[in-house]
DNA sequence: ATGTATTATGTTATATCATAACAGTCAAGA
DNA sequence: TCTTGACTGTTATGATATAACATAATACAT
């Protein structure tokens, strides 16, 4: 599955913040996630699944200890380790994606695709949307050039309100 | 001192990856946070400026406990809150900036000019440099404002390898 | 100059986030 | 079926960060 024609995610890049269906939206993702591990000969384990399944419930980044608990209760081991290691295989293979400031982990929403996400967390309702960050690396990439740095990976991420939340506060 | 006529950050935005007179950059770097500190009616006091010094050694970004071992080697408390109060200060103030990829501080080199600023971290030397991310903010909040998403502080943080050590790698 | 409020520092204790190292288990292919 | 590599679990520890309270310095009004 590399069609997205049918990508919740790229029809609405502010996804996290706006209504939808959100079981066809993660378990779209899920089954996105399935073909692409199988695809390159990995494996969805149980405890990854199931980890993926946690990221996916809803459009919150989940610090690795609320994702081990949740582990723990379902009968997986109970040790830092098993979240972590559930977590880095996800996010090595893109199917999450770690978000430095709240030191958490959210579950991509665009899974196969290439993309540089740049994200959008709101301090209010702790939600955080997946945007596009290409031209806006590409930006940078290019103020960096200048002296001769290049850029291999990059972190963007923005802290704000949603809409929602905005309105609640007024 | 608000003007930047001779600020070496402003003429060479990459600074810390060029050449320059360092002695010269950090004691204007100091200079400008006393006269910025006083104007505000605030107190740098001793553990602060010299956590300012430690950072503004080199353009390095340090961990709170290495700057704290620093500190404590000078005489001042050596309990984490030592380091961290004063950090907090001088990021509050706008004096230094954290890193989050790195969990690390690194010295301001455009204090006293409003700046959104972008780092550009060599994995190599670990050198950080702070480029101008206005326009890569703006493209950001335009993109976001689209979903009624309004940014209020934004981090923008790019790993990958300065011109020297490119070379050095080759 | 003296008392009072405020701000800053120091210390203890603990919370939170993350990984090294090793043992046991499972699955796939020779 | 044996072996190999990958995965999971556990123990232990390391690294980062903050809460809470006691003491000290400063500012400022009287």
């Amino acid at each position: 599955m590399s069609d997205h024609s049918t990508c919740l995610g790229c029809e609405a890049p502010d996804l996290a913040f706006a209504q939808h269906d959100h079981a066809a939206c993660s378990a779209e993702a899920l089954a996105r996630a399935e073909a692409m591990v199988q695809q390159k000969g990995l494996r969805l384990t149980p405890v990854r699944r199931r980890t993926l399944e946690i990221l996916l419930e809803n459009h919150r980044a989940l610090g690795a200890y609320e994702v081990l608990e949740r582990l723990a209760a379902d009968g997986f081991g109970n040790q830092p380790p098993v979240a972590y290691r559930a977590l880095e295989f996800l996010t090595d293979q893109g199917l999450a994606h770690r978000i430095q400031r709240l030191n958490a982990f959210a579950a991509c929403m665009h899974t196969g695709e290439a993309h540089a996400p740049a994200f959008l967390i709101c301090r209010q309702c702790n939600l955080v949307a997946e945007a596009a960050a290409s031209p806006v690396i590409e930006a940078l990439a290019a103020s960096a050039e200048q002296s001769g740095f290049v850029i291999e990976r990059s972190t963007i991420e923005a802290l704000g309100l949603c809409a929602a939340c905005q309105g609640a506060a007024a």
